[in-house]
Formats: structure tokens, C-alpha cells, sequence
DNA sequence: AAATATATGTCAACCGGTTAATATAAAATA
DNA sequence: TATTTTATATTAACCGGTTGACATATATTT
């Protein structure tokens, strides 16, 4: 049978209020009580039952964490950084991995509020669900668009955007293209669009975004890069708004004849640490991942202590210089 | 306030009894009786509080993982088809990550222990912990060696060890490295080392192994690496442990001038879906994660019902042909 | 009409902790 | 010595569900 509070109190010959008191450490307590409980704890290797405490304290320190999919640099990172984070403030993660389906990621929410979540951190890259809202929850949204007190974290999408096209443009690019993906899912990862529209009209040149979906698996995306390449072959330097794809870009190219940067030169977005160990030749605009990640974790701990946080916070980004330009 | 049970029941006009009676499916029940209890549940958007419920039930659904982290190629999709899977059988995930720290490792178990998982799945890099035993629950590790009454997932490391080195071989190399983490820690990854000397033993050529802790960070590595080209200017091939590390040994190549694969080959292993679209010139041993994570999920499952499994379980590997040799 | 199957209610115990209230005794201080 | 502070015990309520026992009322079948 499993050890509880009852037998820790029989072993150490107290009481199990004062066994509570010794664990929660509250109220007054000799040393010698305080040790010949701590002695019957560890005699019967005794592991509190967390569930009990969460039911009454209606606290759980447990986190959720909703993501699309913890298989990719930028997320692996991020969702690493913020359970160290979280771990180190006494918080356990519960983690979700929505793959880009909302109705996955409206089960995992239901499953989480089910399970008593102190808070969530979602970046999950669907279109915002109303159940956030009705969820009465501390809510705190990375690179994502959600309603009106969702406090949301996210890196400096207009500036990186104008980064990488000033850098295209200037290292002589003339036909420059943009990737994004799909325009009715609202997320400032749009902003690097903006920029590189206002760039590139600035220098009288003419933008192109072409759409590829986060949400498509490797061959379409590829499928579609081919025919990027077919309907754009005048195509000197792009814009990829993350790595993954932009080194599938570059791998198309090359396979299709293109000398990177010669013929033409790429810039992604991202710039994690798995990408600057495996292709640290992509020049990209890197987000500060640790950043992100501990304002997320400040910010969900300052709004579940009932405090109020700014709704927006916007980190900066810097350009990764690799061989690709 | 929160919605609970008995507000459901008294808007539905229905004893709590039966409301969890429809919850659970228990007992009998009139499809009118379901359609009032599931109307006052919608219309006052009832949860059910996982926690009350778990304590009862002794059963949380819960499944816990232990890796050394996500922010890795191997690890991050090994965690990510785990969770994708446990959640399809109803468990949701409680993540750690150990960072290779094995004062991390145990502070999670025992919070997990504490959480009351159902299970756990662990892959983390340390010596086998005795809480593990002592934790009664049902755990399967991935790749690791941990007590005897633990099932382990292995990819077959020895074949892995083995295909790396006659592939090496048969390109033509003669000066052929290997390298490995510390051989104190016991990992069925040592079996790829064992491969390596004996294929390398029965050509008549002398193994070499360098030891290159997987918790070293990037510089430390790096410096290591230099250290072994230093060591072994006529090193022609080499078989790395796993792939980030592979590709940190051809940058190191590349910038000392060597010219891979003319002057020297390079065989990784892992073979990940981040290092096949970032860096698929590597050549590698690619190990079947899905396979692994399937098989780790029912052999826990199976576990948790109470039934037996085998205690060593291997999966091929096979080889991802790059460039690099 | 009697017997059986179906549908629901009430009540209370239970899961394993936490905590407030109340009581008592020893130790420290006035 | 009287008073206050410190230390601990006992008891019971509570957190929000689940479940078994038992009662009762229809509905259906023989």
C-alpha cells in the first residue's frame, strides 16, 4: 500500500495535523518534532499525494503548455526554456502539442482547465478560440493574436522583416520574394510581411508573397516551392519566414541549378540553436528565444498573483550572419 | 465561481448522482435524462474537475517523461510522437527535462511520483536512480539500461555501430574515429561503440575513441573536437555518436580545410526529421522514432493494465545516405 | 394482475491531504 | 507565583468528484 499522511503520523508517534504542519511548515514546531517527522518520512520513503493538496487548495502548480509541435528548432527551444523557467518558479508542465489542429488544441484546453492548470502559455498557431476567454484563466500567448486581455509575447516581427529585406536589397538583390503563410490566421508573425512590403515599395520595387502553410507536411510545402521557383525563375534573394522552410528553399534551389548566395541569396527567421548547430550557413533574423521565454513565464506569474501586466511586449530581434547573403 | 457538479445538477433538474452517472456512463439512463444533463452542462460550460476526480479514482491519466530536453532533433520528435500517442490513448504529458543533471532527474521524479502519474516513460542520460525502483510504478525507458524489471526501447544500436563502420570501411577509409559519451554511464549506446571496434578489430585497423560528453556545451565540444583533429591528423573517417555532433565535427573539418567527403567521411546517427531537412547531406544511421515511441507507449500501457512485457525490446536502424561519405 | 426490467433519487462514505477551533501542558517570562 | 508564549493533540469540516446501498416509481413483459 501506498504510504500516507496517517502512517508518517503513527511512525513518528504525532499527530497527522502536525505532520501537515511540518510539511507546509505552519504554526509552531519544535526541532525535535520537526526531525522525528522528517526521520518516519524518509523511513517510509514517504511522497506526498499532490492530488489531495490541489483539491483543497485549489492550486495545482502545474502549467499547461500549448504549442504545434515541440519537432522544430524554434519550438523545441522555446517550450525547453520555458519549462526550465517554470520549473525553477515550483511549476510542473503539462504539455500539448496541437499540430496545427484546432480542434486538437481546443481538446487540449478542455483537458487542462479539466486538470486545474494554474495558467497556460500557448503559441499555438490557430485562429483564436473563444474557450481562452471563457476560461477565467491567466492566459499568456507568444507570437499569437489573441483577444483583448491576452497579454501576447512576441519578437519584433516589423523590424526583422525590414532587416532582412534591407539586407537582401542591399547586398544587390533585385527580385526579391517574401513566403508567409495564410493571411486570415492573425499573427504578428504578419508583420514581417508588412515590413517587407513597405521595404520593398520604398525602393520602388515590386513584393510578392507567396503562401506556404505551417501546416502542410514536407512534400507539399516542397511542391510548392517548386512552383514558387517555376512562376518566379527571375527570383535573386527571398525572404523565408522561418528556417525549416527556408532550408528547404535552399535545398530546391540548389537542386534546381541556383548557387546560393550567388544566384540567389536567402534570409529565414527563427535562428534557434538546433539551426546554427546543423546550418549555421542560413543567414537569418534571430528572435531571442530566452527572452521570450522568460517574460512568458514573469508575466503568467505576475497575472496568476492577480496582478496586471502590459498585453504587449515586444522583444528585439538581430540578424545571424551565415553564408546565405 | 467555478461551475461544479452540483450546479449542473440542480440547473438540469437531476440528482448529482445521475449527472455523474452521464459523466462516467454508468447505470441506467434515459436518452431525455442525457440530453438535460448535457444541456445544463453546455449552457453553464461545466469541466469536470479532473482533480476530485483523480483523487478517488487513484488514477490520473497522467503520464510523465523524462529526457535530458526537447531542444534537440532526436529527443524533441521522440517527445513529440510519444505525446501525440499517449494523448490518443487519453493520457495527457507531464514533461522534464533533466539537462543531463541527475539531482534534475530525481527532483522530477519524485514530482511526478508525487502527482501520482500513471506512468512514465524516461530517456534522460543518467546512472540508473534507485527511486526508480522504489517509485513502484510502471516505467520504460528509451535507450537506456536502468534495473532489471524495467522494459527498455532500443533502437539496434550494435547494427547501427556496425553499418556506420563498414560503410566507412568500404568508402575507403583507413584512419577511421569514433567518438562516445562516458563509458561509466551505462547506455545501450555503447553497443554502436562496441560495433565500431569490433568491425574496425576484424579489418585489421586500430579503433580509436573519443569521448565527447553529450553535456558538454557547444564550445566545450567544439574544443574537444579541435583537440581530436589535433590528435589525429590522418583521421579519414570518422563515426559520431549522434548527428548534432556530426555536424559540428564537419564545420570543424571544413574550417581546419578538409574537404568531406574527400578527406574525410562522416557517419552520424540519429537521423531526425529536423537533421533530414536541415542537414540532409549527413550521412547517417537513422533510428526509427516513431517505431520506438510506439512501442514505448503500449509497453507502458500494457504495464499500467498489469500485464508482462518484454524486458529489452530493439528496432532496426538503417542508413540515411547523405553526402558525406 | 403480477413479475421483471428500467430509470432516477437520497444518503453517506471515501479519496488524502489542509486547516480552523479548541484544549492542554510545558517552558519562558514578568 | 502568575502570566504569557510555545508546542502539540484531537476533532471535524472541507475540496469536488465517485460509488455502493437502498428506496421508489414507471414501463414492459408474461
Amino acid at each position: 500500500m501506498v504510504v500516507k499522511i496517517d502512517d508518517v503520523a503513527r511512525v513518528a508517534g504525532v499527530s497527522k495535523t502536525t505532520v501537515s504542519r511540518v510539511l507546509n511548515n505552519r504554526g509552531y514546531l519544535s526541532e525535535k518534532t520537526i526531525k522525528k517527522v522528517h526521520d518516519a518520512m524518509e523511513s517510509l520513503n514517504y511522497q506526498p499525494n499532490a492530488v489531495a493538496r490541489q483539491l483543497y487548495k485549489k492550486e495545482t502548480k502545474l502549467v499547461g503548455l500549448i504549442f504545434p509541435t515541440v519537432d522544430n528548432p524554434f519550438f523545441g527551444q522555446l517550450v525547453a526554456e520555458l519549462e526550465k523557467r517554470l520549473f525553477d518558479s515550483g511549476f510542473k508542465v503539462l504539455i500539448g502539442n496541437s499540430m496545427n489542429d484546432p480542434a486538437k488544441e481546443e481538446m487540449y484546453l478542455k483537458e487542462l482547465i479539466s486538470n486545474q492548470v494554474d495558467g497556460l502559455i500557448v503559441g499555438a498557431q490557430n485562429r483564436g478560440i473563444d474557450e481562452y476567454h471563457k476560461a477565467n484563466l491567466p492566459v499568456v500567448a507568444i507570437d499569437r493574436v489573441m483577444n483583448e486581455d491576452i497579454p501576447v509575447i512576441a519578437s519584433d516581427n516589423y523590424m526583422g522583416g525590414k532587416l532582412a529585406t534591407e539586407l537582401l536589397i542591399n547586398s544587390g538583390a533585385k527580385h526579391i520574394m517574401n513566403t508567409d503563410g495564410p493571411i486570415n490566421l492573425e499573427t504578428p508573425a504578419h508583420r514581417r510581411r508588412d515590413a517587407y512590403e513597405e521595404v520593398m515599395k520604398s525602393h520602388n520595387m515590386v513584393p510578392h508573397t507567396y503562401l506556404v502553410d505551417f501546416s502542410w507536411d514536407i512534400k507539399k510545402k516542397k511542391q510548392a516551392v517548386k512552383e514558387m521557383f517555376a512562376k518566379y525563375p527571375e527570383m535573386d534573394g527571398i525572404f523565408v519566414t522561418n528556417d525549416m522552410d527556408a532550408a528547404l528553399v535552399w535545398r530546391t534551389a540548389t537542386e534546381l541549378g541556383y548557387k546560393v548566395p550567388d544566384d540567389l541569396k536567402i534570409v529565414g527567421y527563427d535562428g534557434a540553436n538546433i539551426t546554427r548547430v546543423l546550418l549555421p550557413e542560413l543567414t537569418t533574423i534571430e528572435q531571442p528565444v530566452e527572452e521570450m521565454a522568460k517574460m512568458a513565464v514573469s508575466t503568467l506569474i505576475t497575472r496568476i498573483n492577480g496582478e496586471d501586466t502590459p498585453l504587449e511586449q515586444i522583444v528585439p530581434v538581430k540578424i545571424w550572419h551565415g553564408t546565405s547573403v
